[in-house]
RNA sequence: GCACCCGUAGCUCAACGGAUAGAGCAUCUGACUACGGAUCAGAAGGUUAGGGGUUCGAAUCCCUUCGGGUGCACCA
């Protein structure tokens, strides 16, 4: 039995107990189902009548006995226990926990995908460097916890959209033109510019796409390396961002909002809800009215949008293409954005509560031998995403990204996460299923196949190691979920890690395969179904975090 | 000055308001005739920065003090 359908039967229990008359509450919606740290406190529990206690106006721990009374006897539960201020303890059959390893395997790898988010269209946005340099390492964070976010999204049944927004419309696109410009005649950076080796490298590419590129009038030629510069840029991006796994549904360019006249219909809407006004010969938007620090610039004295009107136009293309909520994910040095954002969301007539949702990924720093890294070798500038993979590879630095809360500042050891030990994460949770697929090529040599999911039998799975590693693989829908309804990618990693532990612990001291001349039995089977779910789900798992589980290592 | 994030074991970090605050590393003891030891068992390590409050229950929520980070443009 699986903590969902526990769950099932629990509110069933409650439904029971309420018909009869002998509870007064209404029959909650979700009941919290939680795996015990303490092995005498049952295979599940939950606090259902420590929360309707209050609204029955009954002491808990009546509440949990009289619950408790209802759910004795149901099938696959062989004692529930009242402890403590009023939790219920339950303890399955052995049959009904086993049960767990066939409906894994049989589920492969849609074991975990649930529809609780089901109907919710979300956009998604996330890296959004604009194309004047490779992606630095703050917008490396999103791509791996922003691309895990959109994967566990879809797993618990949300549509998403994931979406990358560039500017190529502004001056510091101009800037980059003339870096580009400078380096391809030999000239010094302007003052303001871009440097690094790939501007170099971008200007040489510029010149061979377009022969005679250096011939035009300076300002035909700027023009020529500023939509050239930025396309070969944004190649290079988006080419590093697929290596890295990473691939967007939408790649929006802000050019288009001000080619299309969105701006100008943005403003409008905006004025037509009544919180625009002109001061000191610019349009401002009144984002003070909801909160915001002060109010924003819409246009400028000079007639130019601010780049924050085209935020508000992309806010409400985002909305007229259907999406109910707009997520957006920024680093911590983009904080300051969340007020006017929030309140331009509200100017317009939506509930920023309900249609946005901003999340803010604290920095991230690089340490070898203990010291910082600020450099990178070919930018010039800060660390990007091209020299973490050199320095841990793809799997390591997805998972390192991805393992930390977005709240907490982390510093990436690159000599930890290229080591081989167990201290290193991602190779702890790699090598758990790397070893249970060799125990598998193992069973296959011995001519020994899983067979059909109706000749196991999962009651022979009672050592407590066993015990273990079943309710661990049954948590894992609801670590899915929670995962994804909080926003915290980082839970399945902890999660892989702890599923990992437990592996390798079942392993050492319940024998799998037969030794010498041993015959398998029916226990050897059933612990076979417990190894394949265990790598169904450190797979999907991993395929979550979008990091690969190897075979073999 | 104002806003946001953080402060948990020596270190790096977990913990939908739940039971005795957990892992890994480091330290100390153990298990190698091992299906991959890249593993496992055990010990030790905490006033969850300090102080108030809310409640059956607080690392978690509220107030406050102290530390660290980030941001506060008619820039993008």
């Amino acid at each position: 039995m699986t903590p969902e359908q526990l769950r099932d039967v629990v509110r069933s229990a409650v439904a029971g107990a309420v018909e009869r008359g002998a509870l007064a509450v209404a029959v909650p919606e979700d009941v919290t189902i939680e795996r015990p740290k303490n092995p005498e406190h049952g295979d599940y529990a939950t606090n259902v009548a420590l929360r309707l206690a209050k609204p029955a106006g009954r002491p808990p721990r009546e509440v949990a006995e009289l619950l408790a009374a209802e759910l004795r006897g149901h099938e696959g539960i062989a004692a529930v226990d009242v402890a403590g201020p009023g939790f219920l303890n339950v303890t399955l059959a052995k049959d009904a926990l086993g049960q767990i390893a066939v409906r894994v395997v049989t589920a492969g790898e849609t074991y975990g995908r649930t529809t609780v988010l089901a109907g919710q269209r979300l956009n998604l946005e996330f890296v959004s460097a604009n194309p004047t340099g490779p992606v630095h390492i703050g917008g490396t964070r999103w791509a791996a916890v922003g691309d895990a976010l959109g994967r566990l999204l879809e797993a618990s049944g949300a549509a998403v959209s994931r979406e990358y927004y560039f500017n190529d419309a502004g001056s510091q696109i101009d800037r980059f033109a003339r870096s580009l410009q400078a380096a391809a005649h030999g000239r010094e950076v302007p003052e303001d510019g871009y440097a690094g080796a790939y501007i170099n490298d971008i200007a040489a590419a510029v010149v061979a796409a377009e022969p005679g590129i250096l011939e035009l009038p300076a300002d035909a030629e700027q023009e020529r390396f500023r939509v050239r510069g930025v396309e070969l840029m944004f190649d290079e991006i988006k080419r590093s961002l697929a290596a890295f796994g990473v691939v967007f549904d939408v790649y929006f360019s802000e050019k288009t909002l001000h080619d299309s006249g969105a701006l100008e219909k943005a403003v409008a809407r905006l004025r037509e809800q009544g919180h625009v006004y002109e001061a000191d010969g610019a349009v401002w938007l009144r984002t003070t009215t909801f909160g915001d620090d002060k109010d924003r610039v819409l246009v400028k004295s000079d007639g130019e949008p601010t780049y924050f009107a085209a935020d508000c136009a992309y806010y409400l293309d985002k909305r007229a293409r259907g999406f109910d909520k707009v997520v957006i994910m920024l680093g911590a040095d983009h904080s300051g954005y969340v007020g006017r954002y929030k309140a331009l969301v509200a100017a317009s007539g939506d509930d920023p509560e309900v249609n946005l949702e901003i999340l803010l990924g604290q920095l991230v720093n690089l340490l070898r031998d203990g010291e910082p890294v600020r450099m990178s070798k070919r930018a010039g500038t800060v660390v990007n995403l091209e020299d973490l993979v050199e320095g841990i590879g793809v799997d390591a630095a997805r998972y390192a990204l991805a393992r930390a809360s977005v709240d907490q500042q982390i510093d990436i050891d690159l000599d930890l996460w290229t080591r081989k030990t167990n201290d290193n994460p991602v190779f702890y949770v790699q090598y758990a299923h790397a070893r249970i697929s060799s125990v598998l090529r193992g069973a296959a040599d011995l001519g020994l196949a899983l067979g059909e999911a109706a000749d196991v039998q999962p009651a022979l799975l009672e050592h407590d190691r066993e015990g273990d590693l079943l309710t661990a693989l049954g948590e894992f829908p609801r670590v899915l979920t929670a995962a994804a309804e909080l926003r915290a990618p980082h839970r399945v990693a902890r999660y892989l890690e702890e599923l990992a532990g437990t592996y390798h612990r079942f392993y050492d001291t319940c024998r799998v395969l037969p030794r010498g001349d041993e015959e398998a039995t029916p226990l050897t089977t059933a612990r076979l179904w417990l190894c394949a779910a265990t790598a169904t789900v450190l797979r999907n798992g991993l395929g979550v975090l979008g990091v690969s589980a190897p075979e073999r290592m």
